[in-house]
This record gives C-alpha cells, sequence and structure tokens, in this order.
DNA sequence: GGCGTGACTATGG
DNA sequence: ACCATAGCCACGC
C-alpha cells in the first residue's frame, strides 16, 4: 500500500465521475463501491473538499441515502445544487429532496460487476 | 490519546 | 414528515 486516504479520494472520484447524466447516488454507496461501507461520512467529507466548480466533478449527483440534497451550502449560492440536477431532467422538490429517487438512484456496484 | 465535528445511515417514536 | 438516538469513523485540534 503506497497511501490509502489518496487512494480512497482517487477512487471516490472515479466513480463520482461515472455517475450516468440524469441519475444520482449516495454516499454510503459510493463507500461500499470502494471497499468501505462505513466510510460514507468520509465519503461526504472529501466531497466538500473536491472543488467540483472547477474539477469536472459532478458533486451534485451525490446526495444521502434518501435522496435529500444534504450538501446544498457548498455550492456556492442556496440553489446552486438543485439548479444543476434539474438542468439533468432531475426533479428537486422544495430545494431539499429528489423526486422518485427510486428510479433516479443509480447504484455504483452495478457498474462494477458487469 | 482524548474530544468535537460532520455533504452519513438505520431505526424508532 | 419531523425529531431523537445510536452506531459509525476519519480528521483536526
Amino acid at each position: 500500500m503506497i497511501n490509502d486516504k489518496e487512494a480512497i479520494r482517487q477512487a471516490v472520484y472515479e466513480i463520482v465521475r461515472t455517475i450516468p447524466f440524469g441519475r444520482a447516488t449516495s454516499y454510503g454507496a459510493i463507500a461500499k463501491a470502494i471497499g468501505h461501507p462505513n466510510l460514507s461520512r468520509l465519503v461526504g467529507k472529501i466531497m466538500s473538499t473536491c472543488e467540483s466548480a472547477t474539477n469536472n466533478m459532478p458533486a451534485h449527483r451525490v446526495v444521502n441515502s434518501q435522496g435529500i440534497l444534504s450538501g446544498r451550502e457548498a455550492f456556492g449560492s442556496d440553489q446552486e445544487m438543485q439548479r444543476l440536477l434539474e438542468a439533468e431532467g432531475i426533479t428537486v422538490v422544495n430545494n431539499h429532496r429528489i423526486q422518485s429517487w427510486k428510479t433516479v438512484f443509480w447504484n455504483p456496484l452495478e457498474e462494477i460487476n458487469l
């Protein structure tokens, strides 16, 4: 092992960049996908420091397990995360929760275990 | 090493 | 739907 911390961050970035347009996933799902099912909070931490605006990182497609936009405060403006989601056809109810979350949800494990 | 914090999650009232 | 609680664990002080 070279550097766990860095490896995890890179793995998270890869998964996030793999989320298809118009879909979204959760912190816990990403944590599982990288083999660390208990590190959902760390995934959130990584997203908060990923500089999505300047890093080609669709961090707006990552929400919590209920489809709630728990990270919307980190996008500069209050409605930026919702705006980005709706720009790709995802409806957000009251700047809070993704509508039809069950169908919008994309499981990275399905992509990995093809 | 202790302690508070957090873009978390599951469960229960 | 909302709030509280408990488990979780890296991170920074």
